[in-house]
DNA sequence: GGTGTTTTGTCATATCGGCGACATTTATCG
DNA sequence: CGATAAATGTCGCCGATATGACAAAACACC
């Protein structure tokens, strides 16, 4: 595999975690890279349903994806991931159906690792499944540790928490408050009115499916995070 | 490794999930068991804490152990295991300070993994690495999914499923209301009013320190469990 | 057996948040 | 530009639950 390849393949490198001790070597990475392919998918498509054959995990590399569950009492939104994330390998390795759907928000390229291609593969180059391993844990542990934060706390401090976590780089969250309240399991109006209390101190203002941070020290404070000085 | 041996550390292969396409060696069995050694733990002690340098993970082989955290709003139970758990090997996969604490509740008995030797004979027994993967993903996300499920619903189907979850079998779980109140984020008096609910229909029976579950089928209903006929 | 502690059982009160209703603003599309 | 749909901003009502208080029962230890 030549410099390019190996280039070109490092976002899958970083995906797997960030594990210095045991490093990927470019016949790894380069197995892994064969042992797949990319697949685009246009916004509302979906990569996988909840209830289909597990055959597949997927490395997001760009574009952002909707988790959701649907249940007897309906729609919830689990999870939004973007670029980097693994999707689908819980299943997939457990030989169970996918116990959620995934859903392109944007415009997603995805690269595809097919199970029967995939278990040999990591049977053969052991360091690639420890960093699955770890890489995997890391992701559900992260995301747990998010749903324990949220848990038993008012709607404002999970608002807080949330407009934190999808800010992007300009501190915009492209979201409609539903879709907000969607993935807190909150009403919508509740969420209207913590943001009308953020709105209010100055710490964010609100157009239609935008909201801008503008003081994310203030939501932090509000999302009950420990301010450390100097930290 | 002779047969004693391996009929020894059969219950050490459960633990590691029932994928059947992935069998474990009697050298991959023997390997492991070489790898760390029993631990005894009193009720009340410690197997860690919460911040300690994670250096071992543990599987669990006899007793009860109780995770939670510590924070600055107070302790957090994030759950209770059992026989075959496998528990501090995220942190210590990670390299990351324990990210829970966990106290024996009753006697324990368990394998101890330490870190250093575990790492090179993961990487040399490939089959170990993979089976450890699948096990430490269904269970966290077993977690989550209870995490989920518990989530936005009243505290009365909350406890209606949480006694299923920790009935013996006997149908008795041996918790006071206060830890049952903990485990669940709710006060102690909902948790009571709930349980007064299901002894007024006659589901369960309740003493000191005790809830005795004689009718699982009407708690299932109440948990919000679809029963499905010749399910 | 007596005393102190833990646990259970129950009440009143305050608060949080879901739900329905409705006006207003913004976007979309012909 | 006008009509329709989607999203935002608020209000009032009501149910669920946390909180505090207290009595009674069960247990533990001397």
């Amino acid at each position: 595999m030549d410099t390019a390849e190996y280039q070109h393949f490092a976002w899958l490198a970083r995906s797997f975690g960030r594990t210095d001790y045991l490093p990927l070597t470019p016949s790894d990475l380069g197995a892994l890279a064969e042992a797949g392919e990319y697949v685009d998918k246009y916004p509302g498509t979906h990569l996988f349903k909840q209830g289909d054959e597990s055959q597949a995990a997927y490395v997001i590399q760009r574009g952002e994806v909707e988790l959701y569950r649907t249940r007897p009492a309906g729609r919830r939104v689990v999870g939004r991931v973007r670029s980097g994330a693994v999707i689908g390998d819980i299943a997939m390795f457990q030989g169970e159906p996918y116990v959620s759907s995934a859903k392109a928000i944007t415009a997603v390229r995805a690269f595809r690792l097919e199970r029967s291609r995939l278990i040999p593969l990591l049977i053969e180059h052991p360091v690639i499944a420890m960093r699955w391993l770890v890489a995997g844990l890391t992701q559900l542990e992260a995301t747990q540790r998010r749903v324990i934060r949220l848990m038993h706390r008012t709607v404002r401090e999970q608002v807080a928490e949330v407009l934190l976590d999808e800010a992007d780089e300009y501190g915009e969250v492209h979201l409609s408050q539903s879709s907000l309240a969607d993935l807190l399991g909150a009403s919508r109006q509740s969420v209207n009115e913590a943001l009308a209390s953020f709105r209010a101190i100055g710490a964010t203002e609100t157009g239609y499916r935008l909201i801008q941070v503008t003081d994310d020290k203030a939501l932090a404070e509000i999302a009950g995070h420990v301010i450390v000085s100097g930290d």
